[in-house]
DNA sequence: ATGCCCAGCCATGCTGGA
């Protein structure tokens, strides 16, 4: 079973490009984030027709987050349990049946900036929630995978030019040790696991040629239950697509699972 | 110190992104 998570920054712009990676990748299960739409305007035909099968969680003009699979889904679930008043949507979770059955949960966590601030505090708090969602999914005991823009620079070797970031609510101490309490709990890394090296990025900005610079950072994440880990062969990043025409400023992510 | 670029919107300048 080959993952990949991808942050396309709007489904209606980024059409035409997203298809054509998926004619070519063929992932079995592809989780989108930043759709940018509501659910009645997702343009579910084009992925249909070549196999998809499609659950959005959207809202209107921001966020929003889909499961693609060629793979039957069951118990789709979507939102981030933990604040009935959220109206952000950030969050959803499906089984995907392949030899095995691996629950699935695609993630678009908070950016927020600027830190500190409301915006920050939001953050936290999801990651909180997050946290309190991650451990259920760890007592489960199954393979399950937390995939998504997690709006995290774990570590300085994560980022190009570190020291740009350090005041960022992308790397701040408080937002990387919420993230460390996740992994701490028992999740891998898929990534990291794979590759110790750093200077692997999955983001760079639109501005200032930052993609020609390579000046990057890895901010998309794919974090694993012992269970899924047992079963993981592979992890990488697809850099080559933010040099195409009209490229999100993400790449996808890949884990393959022997699922 | 600030904007750069990009997407979306009952828009033609603003918000949000990271």
């Amino acid at each position: 079973m080959k993952i990949a998570t991808f942050n396309i920054n709007g489904i209606k712009a980024r059409l035409p490009a997203l298809l054509d990676w998926l004619d070519e990748a063929r992932p079995d299960v592809a989780v989108l984030q930043e759709i940018k739409s509501v659910d009645a305007a997702f343009p579910r035909d084009p992925f249909e027709e070549r196999g998809y099968n499609v659950e959005t969680h959207g809202q209107k003009s921001f966020n929003g987050v889909a499961i693609l699979s060629r793979l039957p889904l069951e118990d789709v679930t979507r939102g981030l349990p933990g604040d009935e008043g959220d109206e952000q949507a950030r969050w959803i979770e499906a089984t995907v049946i392949g030899e095995r059955a691996v629950r699935v949960c695609g993630l678009y966590l908070p950016n927020g900036n600027p830190a500190p601030g409301p915006k920050f505090d939001y953050k936290l708090d999801w990651m909180s929630r997050l946290q309190t969602r991650a451990r259920a999914l760890l007592d489960s005991e199954e393979p399950a995978v937390m995939a998504g823009d997690y709006n995290i620079i774990p570590q300085d070797e994560d980022a190009a030019r570190p020291e740009a970031w350090a005041r960022d609510a992308l790397a701040l101490p408080e937002a990387r040790s919420a993230f460390r309490r996740i992994l701490n709990l028992g999740f891998t890394d898929a990534f990291r696991a794979q590759t110790h090296s750093g200077g692997h990025y999955s983001f760079w900005d639109y501005q200032a040629g930052a993609w020609n610079r390579n000046d990057g950072i890895r901010i998309d994440h794919v974090l694993l239950t012992p269970q899924a880990a047992d079963l993981m062969t592979d992890c990488w990043i697809d850099p080559g697509l933010r040099g195409r025409e009209k490229p999100s400023d993400h790449v996808p992510v890949w884990v393959e699972l022997e699922a």
